[in-house]
DNA sequence: GTCTATACAGCGATAGAC
DNA sequence: GTCTATCGCTGTATAGAC
């Protein structure tokens, strides 16, 4: 087996663009695009507000880059959870926990916090938004259809409609939490929320 | 009867602190916190930003002002939901109508906007966004609760965790459905939350 | 209460050396 | 790919005349 011609670098993990990336998404999430600067991450990396425009040369492209890297991991992120489970109330079980996850790092989901400032946005951050929610109000309701066939969850009313109140239940919830100060109350409100598909009564 | 000592001036409708209040909180509904200037505000109304900065000496103070008035506002809207409906299911209704008037508007809940915002926020308005939503919050639960009692609403869970997935059912569909450019979901959204509240299956 | 003018900090972005 | 230095603009806020 021949030596690769090139290998990844072993001295770091991440590379500059990615670092960059990670910290101006947490950034994003916790204070919003139009609450962070260029100077904030450049200093947080340790590195000059010039070299940050020699990788992103705007902050537009640099939000943008952002929100679809987000967009991209949700849908693999949905992927994985459609190969590791067949039950249509796990699956909604782990989703939530996506949000917990988020939630738990004091950060708001990205597209929550975009919804909020979509105004505000540079056009291609926009349509990516978009994108990401249809992403994510389709998967639930293939995913609640499926549960409904099965047996497994008994929604009131149509997949479509069940899709949409959870998940803005989910985002309005974390929108709530924080601010609050409340993270439990998330957890109770996404259980009530799952439960709510799965009643009888 | 004598005549009062000062009437209101018939001149004009509103005073210029309300006109800015006014003009400042669509704004903030619209743009957030974060994305509207002492500039915008001053051209719009006509003045100049030094005037604005003769009634509201700064930012903060008017962001304070505003959340304080649109605070009180609700708390006085649900007191008069309270005076002219004696059914839970009625004033829940109502309820949701104060939502989807602001959102017709093309505007977000106040509340929600401030909430995404929070971590930039000055302490004050903080302090008024928690306040915000411990009213509704509470008002959901009280109203939730004499539904119950009075066997017009059977929620799955408490009270509180009802209320909890209202208020952020409401919220979340508030977001999302802006920059979907969907208000009709958010109609939809709100009947199935109410439908859940009352639902025997 | 309104204005013009301005101070001063921060913003996104660029030039050009190394 | 990184830096220093700087540009042009906008942000909030102030000074002082009317």
């Amino acid at each position: 087996m021949p030596a690769p011609t090139k290998v990844r670098k072993t001295k770091r993990s991440s590379t500059t663009p990615d670092r960059i990336l990670d910290v101006a998404q947490r950034l994003m999430q916790t204070r919003g695009y139009n609450g962070f600067s260029y100077a904030d991450v450049a200093a947080e990396i340790g590195i000059s507000k010039a070299s940050l425009h020699h990788h992103f040369s705007t902050k537009a492209k640099l939000g943008a880059a952002i929100i679809e890297r987000y967009a991209g991991l949700i849908a693999a992120a949905l992927a994985a959870i459609d190969a590791g489970e067949r039950e249509a109330t796990e699956r909604l079980a782990r989703y939530t926990q996506l949000y917990a996850d988020v939630l738990s790092q004091d950060r708001l989901c990205l597209g929550a916090m975009l919804a909020a400032e979509f105004a505000t946005l540079p056009q291609p951050m926009q349509k990516t938004v978009r994108q990401f929610f249809r992403t994510n109000h389709n998967w639930l309701e293939s995913v609640i259809g499926y549960g409904r066939k099965a047996g497994n969850l008994a929604p009131q009313g149509s997949d479509v409609d069940a899709a949409r109140v959870l998940l803005s239940g989910l985002e309005g919830a974390m929108l709530i939490a924080r601010p609050m100060k409340d993270i439990d109350s998330f957890y109770v409100t996404a259980r009530a929320l799952l439960a709510n598909l799965q009643r009888r009564s």
